[in-house]
DNA sequence: GGACGGTGAAACTTCAGGTTGCCTC
DNA sequence: GAAGTTTCACCGTCC
């Protein structure tokens, strides 16, 4: 088959072809910024002037209260039928892109693997450029076959008629070509491993089952691993032993359970040994919290509870613990600005900071980068500025905030059963500053519904600054400001009921959407 | 002469992804 | 390791 060559690239080019036989393609890269600059290259040779296209890259545009570069050039691709998708993605975004191409206005998307692990989206063409990624101190790693058969499988769309559909590869070499020959198309898949296997989720399994008193001794815990996959691949089982019992250690000496180690016990009844979950510990494990993370948390609020704490102290915290990583990186030229930051917190910190020399400190300091980006959303920058500032995306910002949101509750939830009650206000404050992306005097207003950031802001600027002056303010000023409808659905959220004047929309009559 | 703009090569920087809790309209 | 981005030297043009 012979495409014609348009651009020095040939994936573009395929993708033109593509849409030139009036088909749809998935374009498979490597990196978020390629996905982008691949999307931009094809979109650039692509002329149309699709009213319906033309709406959708207007929606997308106005996806966020305010437009980032990365919204600006996602909507200029839409426009003419071509997409990238990757995790930095609102999700509205990715939504519209998914359904859009499901539909067949958008032709293609250029992507990460995050369209083949997630949703499923199939296309007649799947061309994967690259099929090798970064990985780390291992320099340029092929990706596992696994991963080649998920996109591959995209590929066809028997629901539009596709009797078959094409997988391509780009190759960069005659060499490379063999390569992936023998790789991906006659090798074998890797064999799949128990997700069990990671030490996070065993703890917590292990913690699980003896609060569910499923397990009551470290042999009941032996036999029900023995039975799992986890068990069946590990195949030694004193190897197994040793690990649980490691982590029986831990999960005592952190308080989250109990074994009558205390009596008298000799080596062959260890077996026998009664396993007992703490109250803290059936808490733990019904946040789904990994019992090291609790216990990292019990300990930095320990250190809350001696001194002096900000707002800050607790989003570093939550920053360092497993469940935020990969935390945002510090780019190079950001170092010096981290570590100033870290430089007037450190008196503040509840977390201890590790040497310089420490392997851990680069992840420190992303932390600490990582607790700078969630203070500027208290103080209500927007994704806009994020973007712009720490180049982090509305997509993994969107994520991260979410578990920060987690953590923080369960932070919260353990002070409670601790009974830390002098920090307790500040954590809770932390969380719901977090969660609405509001200084603290936004906090009245945004307790009322439908008012979040934007509008208990707009509030705010024009004098209504508490609920009272809500009571106060004048209906017409109200709806100057909110519109209508919302207006007096504020006045009657604090119940002051306003007869509403008629010539106003009618009950049940909707705006026009934006499809 | 200097400000400005375009161009291309070299230097530099960075690199995928996502399940868990709980609540409320 | 490679793509994408930034930087910088160089040159031409215009006022």
């Amino acid at each position: 088959m012979k495409i014609a060559e348009v651009s020095t690239n040939p994936s573009v080019d395929i993708a033109l072809d593509t849409i030139n036989i009036g088909k749809q393609a998935l374009v498979f890269v490597n990196t978020k910024r390629s996905a982008e600059s691949t999307a931009e290259k094809i979109s650039m040779k692509l002329k149309t002037d699709n009213l319906e296209l033309k709406e959708l890259s207007e929606t997308i545009l106005k996806a966020l209260s305010s437009p980032t570069k990365q919204c600006r050039r996602l909507s200029k691709c839409v426009s003419k039928g071509v997409a990238f998708h990757h995790a930095g993605l609102a999700y509205s975004q990715r939504k519209i892109i998914e359904d859009n191409f499901k539909k067949g206005l958008i032709k293609i998307i250029s992507c990460t693997p995050s369209l083949a692990m997630g949703v499923n989206l199939p296309a007649f063409r799947a061309i994967m450029r690259d099929l090798k990624r970064y990985g780390g101190r291992w320099g340029m790693q092929w990706i596992p076959v696994l991963e080649y058969h998920q996109m591959v499988g995209r590929a066809g769309r028997p629901d539009f008629n596709d009797d078959y559909g094409e997988a391509i590869c780009i190759a960069s070499s005659e060499s490379e070509k063999t390569e992936v020959l023998e790789k991906y198309l006659r090798g074998e898949p890797e064999d799949v491993y128990s997700k069990l296997a990671v030490e996070p989720v065993l703890r917590s399994n292990i913690l699980g089952l003896i609060s569910t008193k499923f397990a009551r001794s470290k042999k009941e815990l032996l036999d029900f691993f023995k039975e799992t996959l986890y068990g069946y691949q590990y195949g030694d089982f004193t190897e197994i032993e040793i690990i649980i019992t490691k982590i029986l250690g831990d999960l005592d000496e952190w308080g989250f359970i109990k074994t009558d180690k205390d009596d008298f016990v000799s080596a062959d009844e260890i077996g026998e040994i009664n396993l007992r979950s703490t109250p803290l510990g059936d808490r733990v494990s019904q946040l789904y919290l990994d019992p090291y993370t609790a216990n990292f948390i019990i300990t930095s609020l320990r250190r809350a509870l001696q001194k002096k704490t900000t707002e800050f102290s607790y989003l570093q915290m939550v920053s360092n613990t497993l469940e935020l990583r990969p935390l945002f990186k510090v780019k190079m030229k950001e170092i010096e600005f981290v570590e100033a930051v870290l430089n007037d917190n450190a008196f503040n910190l509840i977390v201890l900071e590790p040497s310089v020399y420490d392997h851990e400190y680069d992840d420190f300091l992303n932390s600490i980068k990582t607790a700078i980006i969630f203070e500027d959303w208290m103080d209500e920058n927007n994704e806009e500025y994020l973007l712009e500032k720490y180049d982090v995306t509305p997509g993994l910002f969107g994520m991260k905030l979410n578990l920060a949101d987690w953590i923080l509750y369960s932070t919260e939830e353990l002070a409670k059963m601790l009974n830390f009650n002098e920090i307790l206000k500040d954590i809770s404050k932390t969380r719901f500053r977090l969660k609405k992306g509001i200084k603290e005097e936004l906090i009245p207003l945004v307790r009322l519904k439908k008012i979040g950031r934007v509008r208990a802001r707009k509030l705010f600027r024009n004098g209504v600054k508490d609920i009272g002056d809500v009571k106060k303010v004048d209906i017409t000023k109200l709806t100057q400001l909110l519109g209508k409808a919302l207006a007096y659905d504020l006045k009657k959220q604090i119940g002051e009921e306003i007869k509403e004047v008629p010539n106003g929309r009618r009950k049940g009559q909707l705006g026009l959407g934006k499809f």
